[in-house]
DNA sequence: CATGTTAGCAAGTCTAGGTA
DNA sequence: TACCTAGACTTGCTAACATG
């Protein structure tokens, strides 16, 4: 995977939004069986015991215990029992979200996984039905972080698995603003410049960017740029105006006031705060 | 359905003036 | 001198509508 496929794919997760809808762990029912449903939402199948079929799209599967299975939403798929013992799996049903898309729909991943019967995926079921069952005030929160776990498990798998990883090709223009952003964002990038990129009007072009990676693009390319001034603060000496400098946002009133209201500190104050040692001598 | 336009509101930018 | 803040001005964003 390249550098530029790799920073997509951050993107991707980083403007994720994730819901858990239903979730469980048993032995399916006799009648366990669906024939060419399009769900819209995706699935999750921790495979414990027994045996069964699936078909997702136009392939089928008989899932094997330890095997996790994914399911995506808006693919035509079925399942059913057989002869020999029912499944008991881990199982959870979830959305999650890249702006308008489905993340699956963004990411090319495998259909499954072997993840083994004791490994990582087993405890984050557990954690996900422990959270849910739970009574705790912040319940959704932990509901929400194991499924986000959970969905890292998996891509993070996937990525070394032989199928491996990569960003869907529907993309291609606004990959290649992505690039541009991540090479150019020091300069002063305006809408007009990155619009003309994807070939498109600016004013549409900031609709689906937004609609794709969930995010503006200016808050994107303003993202990045913060990032780097935090590294800046932390790591070396460099002045406030030398650092907006560096980072395309030569102003540093606007620099402090962005800075702030994203990280709930100023620029100085984050330094003191995150810079114990003396710093480097970068100047 | 993909793309463009418009208007109103939100966010970004600039300027001036303050504090340590 | 370096940094922060308030307020005015400019540009970006979104929703609703138009076009082909």
């Amino acid at each position: 995977m390249d550098n530029a496929q790799q920073q997509l794919i951050w993107l991707y997760l980083d403007n994720l939004q994730v819901q858990v809808t239903e979730m469980g762990h048993k032995q399916v029912w006799p009648d366990w069986r669906d024939l060419d449903y399009t769900p819209d939402y995706n699935k999750f199948y921790l495979i414990c015991d027994g045996e069964g079929w699936l078909k997702i799209g136009d392939k089928e599967y008989a899932p094997k215990p330890g095997q996790l299975f994914l399911m995506p939403q808006g693919v035509k798929q079925s399942y059913s029992y057989t002869d020999g013992p029912r499944f008991t799996k881990y199982w959870c049903h979830f959305t999650a979200k890249v702006g308008e898309n489905n993340l699956f729909n963004l990411l090319k991943v495998p259909v499954f996984l072997e993840s083994g019967l004791e490994g990582e995926p087993k405890r984050l079921f557990r954690e996900l039905l422990s959270c849910q069952s739970g009574t705790s005030l912040t319940a959704p929160l932990l509901v929400k972080a194991a499924m986000m776990k959970l969905i890292a498990y998996y891509v993070e798998h996937a990525a070394t698995d032989v199928a491996g990883v990569e960003p869907a090709a529907v993309s291609k223009p606004l990959q290649a603003v992505i690039e541009y952003i991540h090479l150019n964002y020091y300069r002063n990038l305006t809408i007009d410049e990155l619009a003309e990129r994807a070939h498109l009007h600016p004013n549409y072009f900031i609709r689906v960017f937004k609609r794709h990676f969930g995010t503006s693009p200016i808050q994107y390319v303003n993202r990045k740029r913060i990032e780097e001034v935090k590294w800046l603060l932390t790591s070396t000496n460099l002045l406030l105006a030398e650092i907006g400098a560096n980072v395309g946002i030569p102003d540093i009133s606007y620099l402090s006031k962005l800075f702030k209201s994203s990280t709930g500190l100023s620029p100085i104050a984050y330094r003191l705060a995150h810079h114990p040692a003396p710093p480097l001598n970068h100047r």
